[in-house]
DNA sequence: TGTACATCAGTGAACGCGCGTTCACTGATGTAC
DNA sequence: TGTACATCAGTGAACGCGCGTTCACTGATGTAC
């Protein structure tokens, strides 16, 4: 008794997925809040009205998207964190897999940057929301480690917006240079390695 | 013989700062990737024609927009560098004046943050090569310092950006923070000063 | 297994509307003498 | 100072176009017996 959800809900769950790739792809080059219902369906060979059977509007596809995206990164933050080893060894893992994360959804990662700040209200907030996360589930693995002995919790909350930050930053710096020569990729792996080592070094010193 | 730029040309700057305002209002909650020519001319009150005597394009309109908003950035960046002082009093004094800031010209706060990762890609270049100015500006004062005896190159430049970047990521903390209670901003200002006192202190023990 | 009915994802026509852009224009301002 | 002509910021009508949304529909899939 195999639960094969059923060929209208399958072939459903298809034309969705087929209307977040497309947006997602449209997005490349413009911001959500110029989205338009219409560009999305004619991308994926629907009518218009099709689109009304998965999403309310843009903004509700936005909100979806955010999920999708903010989904992929969750288990690469958690690999992050668990990752043990001496501090820099660490350090360039966790750049080498912010790189392969940017390389493998670069168009997750852009629609996160971009919509973070942008212009659609209920995306911002699904986001801000999803990073809020995040930081609490950064912030619980710091205060397991030795390091963070004696912090306070406003300390460790700092610092766990601090690294989810980076994060995001060196991602986005990454895409920046994904076009780009190999060269810029290693110049921004480079340079995100030293600002950890910079934050590491103050972390280490906090209780001097 | 004052120069008094003649009747014609001071209507005409008159009309092109006011379609400059109102764009800068429109966007408080959309993109400029959304933001239409009829929509800014409509919101001063001249024919939509009238447009392209000052602009080729709203894309056109953001460029501007951008060297204005980062125009009223840079004395306070300067204002922040050449501030003196014991350390964590600077750093005080820094956030204030990001706090300051941000009260003054929400708008434009809201402009560059949101657009430095947005849609328009002409914007984003000139966002991107206003903050590469401000970052050197930022690494020169930096050398001077002699904290920074025996410092890399590389190394001023990475903490010269990574100042650049605390500074927006704080002044968007505190436009977020804007409409909230006083006790919002509060907090927003003692993270803020949290995460430049660990990064001074990486930096005191960058060379050990 | 077969039949009769219910569901519902996707269709296609139609709507009113605001968009960006063109064009020839107007009339106040500027300039030459 | 006055006159005759040039400039040019802002106008207003017109255009073709794509937008979001409504509606009644179709026909494949699902369900009850």
């Amino acid at each position: 008794m195999s639960h094969t959800l059923g060929i209208r809900q399958a072939q459903k769950q298809k034309t969705r997925q087929a209307l977040l790739d497309a947006a997602l792809a449209l997005l490349e080059d413009q911001s959500l809040s110029s989205l338009g219902l219409r560009e999305v369906t004619r991308a994926v060979g629907v009518a218009p009205t099709a689109f009304y059977r998965h999403f309310r509007s843009t903004a509700d596809l936005g909100v979806a998207l955010v999920e999708e995206a903010l989904g992929s990164l969750h288990p690469m933050i958690r690999n992050i964190v668990a990752s043990a080893g001496e501090s820099d060894r660490r350090i360039e893992r966790a750049v080498e897999l912010i790189a392969d994360h940017v390389e493998r959804y670069p168009a997750h990662v852009r629609f996160i940057s971009r919509e973070r700040h942008g212009g659609v209200q209920p995306v911002r907030a699904a986001i801000q929301d999803q990073l809020a996360l995040f930081g609490e589930e950064v912030k619980a693995a710091l205060a397991q480690d030795p390091v963070s002995e004696g912090w306070q919790d406003d300390d460790l909350r700092m610092l766990a917006h601090l690294y989810v930050d980076q994060m995001l930053v060196t991602a986005s710096l990454f895409l920046e240079a994904l076009e780009g020569p190999e060269d810029a990729r290693r110049q921004v792996a480079e340079d995100a390695i030293r600002r950890m080592r910079l934050i590491t070094l103050g972390r280490e010193h906090w209780l001097d």
